[in-house]
DNA sequence: TATGAATGAGTCTTCATTCAT
DNA sequence: AATGAATGAAGACTCATTCAT
C-alpha cells in the first residue's frame, strides 16, 4: 500500500520487464531502457546511443552484457514469449475441463499480460522482423504453443457443441477456416490492448480481463449450459 | 476461376497502393516499393538504398520527387487513412438506417480494406510513431473521424436496444468502459488482418470479411430482430 | 526624383551590378541574385539551387548562361575589378597633377565604388579564393593595376614632399615598407566601408567619400601647400 | 636575429590557435586544421574530409570532440574574440590615461594579435555568417566589448582635445558620424593585415605594430602635447 | 533558350561495434 | 565489468552538372 515513488504509472513498483527475465543490476537496467524505448520507436528507431544516454553508462558498457543490439532485442522476446505462455498455460490450466471455462481463462491472463507488460507486449508483437536465426527460432516456437492452445480449446469447444463456431459455408472446409478466423478475432483483441488502454486508472484491469473475457464467449457463440 | 499467375498475390494486377494515392511513373514506383519495404522492415528498418534498390534508381533521384524519406512515410500514411475512410463512410451510407446493418457494413468496408491493401493497412497502423507534425496531423484528423463513426453505430445501435453491448457493471460510466472495450475489439480484429491470413488463395476475401462481420455481430450481441 | 519602388535601399533603382557587366535578361538577372548570395554566404555558402529559387528558373537554365557556378563568380569578379579600376583611374586623371589631389580622388573614388556596389565590393574582396585559372587572372592583373597607381602616387607624392610617409626607421628599405604599409591602411579602410556603413540614410555617400579622403591625406601626412 | 629555420612562418613554432583554446591532442590538432581551412576555403569550402586528411583520422572520429562542424567554427571565433578582446584590453588598461598612449596602445596590440595569429583573424572576421545562434551569440557579444573600448578612447581624447577626429560639418551629429568612421578606418587598417603582410620576414611584427600605431594617430588628428 | 528529370560524387552526421586500458 | 576514444560502414540528403526533349 506504500506508493511513493511512482512517477507516470498509476501503480507503483511494478514491473514492466516479464519475470521470466533475469537479470540484475546494468543488465536489468539496460533491458529495461531497451524494452520502452523499442516500444515507443521501434527496434531501428532506438539506438544504443538512445539508451545508454537513459542508463547512463558508454556505449561499450552495453557490450559488457550482451553481444549485440539484437541480443538486446532476442532477450525481450524470448522472456517475453516465456512468460506469456507461462501465463497462458498455468490458466488453462487452472481453469478446469470446460472449454467455456478454459477459454475465459485464456482470455482473461492474455489480456492481463498485455495489460501489466504493455511495453513487452508491443515489443513481442511489433519487432519480431528485427529478429532472426537463433534468436528468432525460440520466440517463435513458444509463439506456435500458444496458438495450438487456444486452437485446441476452440476445437474442442466446437467439437462439444460448447461453442458455435462462426462460419459462412457448411463443409469441413468452411469450418477450419471459421476457426481460423475466430482465433485471429480472440488474439487480435487482446494484442491490441496495449495500443490504446488508459494508464491513468479510469480502466481496472481486472475488469478489463473480465470484459475482454466475455466477448470472447460471444465470439466463440458459447453455449450457457454444456449441451449434455 | 483459377488464377495462379500473380507471382506474389493470389490475385494479379491488384494494386497495393491505395487509391487515393494519385502519383505516376517513377514516384508511383518509389510509394510502392517503400510501401512493401516500411511494411515489412518498419520505416527506420528501411533505407533510401533499399528503396532505390528495388525501384533501380540512384539515392539522389527521390528527392526529384519527395522532400525527404519521411514525406514518402507521410504521403502514404495520408493517402491510405483517406482510402480508408472513404472506404468506411461509403459502406455505412449505403448500408441503410439499421446499426446491425451499418455495423455489418462498417466491418466488411473495413475489412476488405485491409485484405485488399495489407501493405498499406500495416503502414498505417504500425509506422505513425515515426511521422511528426504536419505529416503527421491529417493521418490522425482521419484516424479519428473512422473512430468516432463507429461509435456512433455502437452508440445509436445500444440506445436502440439492437446491441448488447458488454458491461461488466450497471452504471453509466461502465457502459461507456464497455463500449470502449467493444470499440476496440472491433477494431483489433479487423486490423490484425493482414498480419496473418494467407495469400495464396485459400481464403476469398468476401467469405472473411463475412465473417468478420458475424462476429462482430455477435460481439456487440446484435439482436436477430429490431425491437420495434 | 521619382522614388517610389526602393524596397531596401534608400536610393531606388540603384543598379548593384557594376556597369562593366553587360547583361541582360535572365543572365542579367542570375548575376544579380549571385552577386546576392555570394556577398551574404559566400561562394561556396550559396548554391545554384539558392540562385535559381530567387530567378525563379530551374537549376539548368544557368547552364544556357553561364558554363559553371564558377563561371559566374568569375564574370562578377572580373567586372567588379574593371568597373572598380576605371573609377578610380578616370578620377585620378581627372585630379590634377598634385599628388595630394590624385589621392583625394583616389581615394573618394575608391570609396564611392565601395559605397554604390557594396555586394560586388565584398565578392571581389572576400571570394577571390573560390577562383582559380583563366577565371582568377584577369581579375588579379587588374587588382595589380590599381594597387600600382596608388603605389605611384604614394611614391611621386613622398618624393615631392607633398606627404609624409610614415615610417619606423631611415633607410631606403624602411621607406619602402613604410610606403607598404600606409598603402595597407589607405586600401583596408575603403575596403571595409560594405561591411559596416548604414545604407539607412543616415550617412550621405558624398560625406563619407570626403571624410575619407581626408583621413587619407592625414594618413600620409599630406603638407598643407606644395613645398615648391 | 636572423631566423631562417621556420617552414611555413618566418618564426618556428608559434602557434596558431588563441591561447583562450584550451585543447589537446586530436582536439588541438582539430582545431587547427580546421582554423587554417578555414582561413583559405572559408568555412563552407572547406569539408570534415578536407580536415580530416590534415589530421590523419577518419571522419566520424571527429565527432567525439565536436558536435558538429559548425561547432568548430564556434569554438574558434570565441576562442578567437576572447584572446583578441582580452590583448586589447590589457594594453589599453596598461597604457596610461593619456588617450594617445590608450589609442597607441590599443592599435598597437590590435595588429600584434592580427600578425600573430592571421588565420584566427581571418576566421573571426570573415566566417561569422556561417554561425548562428548560441554559437554566434558570445563572440559577437565580444566584438561589441572591443568596440565600445574603441569609441570610448575616442570620445575622450576627442573631448579633452588630445584628438582632432576628422568632420565634413560642424554640428553634433557630423561629429558622431567623424566618430564612426575614424573608428572605421582604424579598425579597418588593422583587420587587413592577414590579408597582405609578408611571411617572410622582410617585416619586423613590432615595427608593424608601430608604423601603424603611428597612422592611428595621424588619423585621429592627435596632438603632439596635452593641450594643457 | 529553356526545362524536368536524372546522376554520381560529395555533404555532414550517426550507426553498431571494437579496442587498449 | 567498465570506459574513452576510435573506426568503417552506412545513414539521409545536397551538390553542381548533364541530357533528352
Amino acid at each position: 500500500m506504500n506508493d511513493r515513488s511512482g512517477r507516470k504509472k498509476g501503480r507503483a513498483d511494478e514491473p514492466e520487464l516479464p519475470p521470466d527475465l533475469v537479470a540484475e543490476g546494468p543488465r536489468r537496467r539496460i533491458l529495461l531502457a531497451a524494452l520502452r524505448l523499442f516500444a515507443k520507436s521501434g527496434f531501428h528507431g532506438a539506438s544504443i546511443r538512445d539508451i545508454v544516454q537513459i542508463v547512463e553508462m558508454p556505449p561499450s558498457a552495453v557490450y559488457a552484457h550482451f553481444a549485440s543490439k539484437e541480443h538486446i532485442l532476442g532477450e525481450l522476446a524470448r522472456a517475453g514469449h516465456e512468460t506469456h505462455h507461462r501465463a497462458l498455460q498455468t490458466a488453462v490450466l487452472d481453469g478446469g475441463s470446460d472449454p467455456v471455462d478454459q477459454l475465459r481463462a485464456y482470455v482473461r491472463a492474455n489480456a492481463l499480460f498485455h495489460l501489466q507488460y504493455p511495453h513487452a507486449a508491443k515489443v513481442v508483437n511489433g519487432e519480431m522482423h528485427a529478429l532472426s536465426g537463433d534468436l528468432l527460432a525460440p520466440a517463435l516456437a513458444i509463439r506456435e504453443h500458444s496458438a495450438q492452445l487456444m486452437f485446441q480449446i476452440l476445437e474442442r469447444g466446437a467439437r462439444t457443441g460448447r461453442f458455435a463456431i462462426a462460419k459462412a459455408d457448411d463443409d469441413a472446409a468452411a469450418f477450419a477456416r471459421g476457426l481460423h478466423v475466430t482465433a485471429g478475432a480472440l488474439g487480435a483483441m487482446t494484442l491490441r490492448l496495449p495500443y490504446w488502454f488508459p494508464t491513468d486508472g479510469s480502466f481496472a484491469r481486472d475488469e478489463l480481463a473480465d470484459l475482454q473475457a466475455e466477448l470472447a464467449l460471444r465470439i466463440v457463440g458459447a453455449q450457457k449450459e454444456p449441451t449434455s
